[in-house]
This record gives structure tokens, sequence and C-alpha cells, in this order.
DNA sequence: AGGCTAAGTGAGTGATCACTTACAATATAA
DNA sequence: TTATATTGTAAGTGATCACTCACTTAGCCT
């Protein structure tokens, strides 16, 4: 699974054959297939821990209360991430465009203590608010897996001091 | 083309094979290869419109010269894209996280008429705006041609509001 | 030890892949 | 009209694809 996320996240799903995946994950081609049933499903029981890790990340939002440190941890999310996951998050990014992958509902936890927060904030719409950070959110995560950590540096302070945070 | 492109785009290039490009172009598979040479250079020929449907899309933008009114136009550029041409955009999008086919050179005349707009309004680091604000151009295009042009209207206003716009 | 199950393999399978080739139809120009 | 170049096709090609199958190996319980 970890040779095929590689693969799939770097490479691409339809790019990689089964045969590659085995050879450099050092087993028989036929290994998949007793374990996975087919290649679909290979891919599916890596994106299952999508939920689980988008959980793990939010859970230092969600247990803070006051509004203004939301926003902050919020904004602060995208460079928690660890590097190590950096494959399994480009291969989300990169299914983002295939509606069967796509499932907008699992930012939902974080939009609504979002809204909260903007609500407590006097923000004057606090859900749209909430839907364009995450979207903000959406754009310096994709710059940090695509060229590092610091290159989005200078965004992370802007952002904090548009949100009057920092 | 424009057969391989609607497929490459909603699909994928590695997903769809020349056989079902020719038999949904109406054509023999021979053809494409007559034509383009091979399956990669089919892609390189749709994907050399780039640069000449930016600089089209940019063109407005270039010869503004009143700051606030660039700035305001820009954020305005994901809505006046044809939808003829969301199948074009959308391959493009989806080529992004392949480092083959992304180029950020392409952006850069933008970045400097927003970094010289921004300059002119007295924001404190011009460029930094200018990169930041073309992320929220990325962001608001990516939901347009996911969602739709109405999903992103509300975002439009906040943003024109947010730079004192509208 | 023996018996059972799960894990793992290597050599296939037909289907499909990108691409080629030999040839036919059509347009162009004198 | 006729010679020539261009545009198009049908039927392949070997390579590679996802997947199967008969079989071996390894772990585990009694």
């Amino acid at each position: 699974m970890d040779t095929a996320l590689d693969l799939f996240a770097n490479v691409g799903y339809d790019a990689v054959p089964t045969s590659r995946i085995a050879r450099e994950a050092g087993v028989s081609e036929g290994l998949i297939f007793r374990h996975f049933g087919n290649k679909k499903k290979l891919l599916e029981a890596i994106m299952a821990s999508t939920e689980r890790r988008l959980q793990e990340a939010f859970a230092g939002v969600i247990e803070e209360d006051e509004p203004a440190e939301v926003v902050r941890k919020v904004i602060l999310l995208p460079f928690t991430i660890d590097e190590n996951e950096y494959d399994f998050w480009r291969l989300q990014f990169k299914l983002k465009w295939d509606k069967e992958y796509y499932n907008p509902r699992l930012m939902e936890p974080l939009i609504q203590k979002l809204t909260v927060a903007f609500g407590g904030l006097q923000y004057r719409d606090p859900e749209l608010e909430a839907r364009f950070l995450e979207q903000i959110l959406d754009t310096i995560s994709t710059q940090i897996l695509r060229e590092g950590r610091e290159a989005a540096l200078p965004f992370r302070d802007l952002v904090l001091a548009k949100y009057g945070l920092q």
C-alpha cells in the first residue's frame, strides 16, 4: 500500500501498472490481487484512511473554543501536516478532479466550527467566510505539496495578518 | 482534437485509449497517428494553445492602468471564461499536478501587473499580495470548473468586498 | 507430529494498449 | 485528363495491461 500510494500520487493511478507496484514493493503481482481483489480496491484501501486522517488533523481545531484561536489554528493547519503524509495528500488533491473520489462532506465539521467562530467574531456572513477560508486552505495546501513548506510561509503570515491575528 | 480534449479533461489522459478517441471522433485510429505522430503529441497539440488563451484572457487586465480597476478585473477574470472552454481549463488544472505540464511562468504577466497595482494602492508587500490573489483566482476557477459559475458568485462578491471594491 | 488456514508465488490468460503498414480515396494542379 | 500529393482507412503488430490459477511456503493450534 505504501508503494502504491507513492506511485499513485507521483505517477498516477492509470499510469502505473500493478506489475510495477508489485516489483517496487518487492512482492509478487498475484499478492496484490489476493489481498485487494483488484486494482481499484487497492486505491480504495489507501483512500479509506482519509476520514480518519482528516479527523486527526482537525482535532486540535475542534476542541478550541476561542473564536480567534479557531481561525488561527485553521490557517496553521496545512503546516501541521506530517511530511510522511505528503504523498497521501497529493493523491487526495489529484483525485479531487475525479467526481467518484471527491467528497466535500468530509470538510463539513471544519466548516461548521469556522462558521461558529466567524459568527462570534461578528463577521457579516459567517458561513460564507468559513467556506472562503476553506478555499484558502486548499490553496495553501496545494502550494505546500507542490513547492514545500517554506514557500508557503509568506502566505501564512499574510493570511494571519488579513484576519487580524498573529 | 475536440474529442480528445473532452476525454482527456473528463476521463483522463492515461485512462482513455486512442481507439476510443478515434471512435468518438468518427475517424479511424490510424488517422490520429498520421496527424500527430503519437498520443503524447496529440495532448501537446491541445496544450499548445494555452499561452494564447491566457494572453487573450489577460488582455483586458493588461491594458487597464487604474490600480483598483486592475484588481477588480482580475477578480472577475474567472467569470469571463467561455463555457465552451471549460474542458480546456479543466484539463489544464488536472495537469497542474504533472510537473511536465505545469508552467508557472505563464502567470507572470498577470503577477507583474498586479504587483504594480498593489504598489499603487499602498499595500505593504505588493508582490506577495499579487501572488496571493493569483492563488485565490486559482481557487475560484477550480470552484467554477467543478460546480459551475453560479456557485462561485458569493465568493466573487466576498473577495471584491475584501479588497474594498464593488 | 500432523492438519488446517492464510500468505505468497510464478507462469500463465485473453483483452487491450499505442502504434505500423499496406493500401484506397480524395483533393490539387498542370 | 492525368500525374502527384494529401488524407484517410482496415487490419494488423508486439508489448503490456489487469487479473487468474495451480501450486508452494509459512504460521498456528491441538
